[in-house]
DNA sequence: CGTCTATCCTGTGGGC
DNA sequence: TGCCCACAGGATAGAC
């Protein structure tokens, strides 16, 4: 599942090969990739644009144009960025397509939307007050900014009983973390995914946002985890799911104490982790 | 407000 | 061998 570190393997491909390109065309296939928005009107606002900057904010791609709006898009469960040239055929769930152009005018490939559970959402805002209201109203600070710390996750955490893991999936609290690195994450930090959110000692959020930054930044040096879909821009799969502490690891010895790795429910999603390295 | 559940969607894999 | 059904989960709407 894309998550921040695969996010951002695709953004650091995208940015350079996209910066200064025009959208000569766009063909929304799919017209629930752009709802509430008309696919007609959404071809039309992109049509002509040149891409000025290319850039992330939690799980979200933001594309910034010339004419100061931002083309955002979020891949969700399945859905992935792919970069092709003139000749090589759209993926088999292609859900949009933008053809693009050096500013020259000759054709530079295009960039494909491809998703085969179709959840992934696209939407256009026309200024920096509109995005910025957009994101966030959803979003927590991002995990390597300075305003995410111990200190940050206390105060977020107080007085409240739901699983520490289901905190970490919501993305109010931190922005980019999915199921994968919120198991990985807990791991590293000793801490079992259904303890209460406001009980966490201060050791315990130091080690956790300390797991956070670790898991997700081993992930980005691995381009990301492929349990099945993801792809990078060229194609390529990531090496991430090689790396896994615990996640979908059960009955696969602890890395680290070699105890078997239990499967449980927890927020809603399958979760790993180490019975004896997080203690209850 | 906080918390939990259902919903969207389709490819995959386990069980029979 | 083939069929059916449960399962996977990011974000959000709605229930309580």
């Amino acid at each position: 599942m894309p998550e921040l570190p695969e996010v951002e393997t695709l953004r650091r491909q995208l940015a350079p090969a996209l910066r200064g390109l025009r959208i000569e065309e766009a063909e929304v296939g799919d017209p629930r990739f752009v709802a509430p928005a008309r696919p007609a009107e959404f071809e039309a606002r992109l049509a002509g644009r040149t891409i000025l900057d290319f850039t992330r904010r939690g799980k979200y791609f933001l594309a910034q144009l010339d004419n100061g709006a931002t083309l955002v898009m979020h891949l969700r469960m399945t859905g992935n960025l792919l970069l092709i040239d003139e000749d090589t055929p759209a993926p088999a769930h292609k859900r949009a397509e933008f053809w693009l152009a050096d500013p020259r005018g000759r054709a530079a490939g295009s960039l494909v939307f491809n998703d085969p559970r179709r959840f992934g959402t696209a939407a256009i805002f026309a200024d920096a007050a509109e995005l910025d209201s957009y994101l966030d109203s959803r979003l927590g600070p991002e995990p390597f900014g300075d305003d995410f710390g111990a200190r940050y996750l206390r105060d977020h955490c107080r007085g409240r009983k739901t699983p520490i893991k289901a905190v970490l999936l919501d993305q109010r609290t931190v922005a980019g973390i999915g199921n994968i690195y919120a198991d990985e994450a807990l791991f590293r930090a000793e801490i079992r995914p259904q303890r209460s959110a406001g009980r966490l000692t201060r050791a315990e959020a130091e080690r956790l946002v300390e797991g956070v930054r670790d898991a997700l930044n081993a992930g980005i040096d691995a381009k990301g985890a492929t349990i099945d879909d993801f792809r990078d821009a060229y194609g390529a799969k990531g090496s991430f799911q090689d790396q896994f502490l615990v996640h979908r690891r059960e009955g696969l010895p602890c890395p680290v104490c070699g105890t078997t790795v239990k499967k449980i429910r927890c927020a809603g999603r399958g979760t790993y982790f180490c019975p004896k390295c997080q203690p209850a």
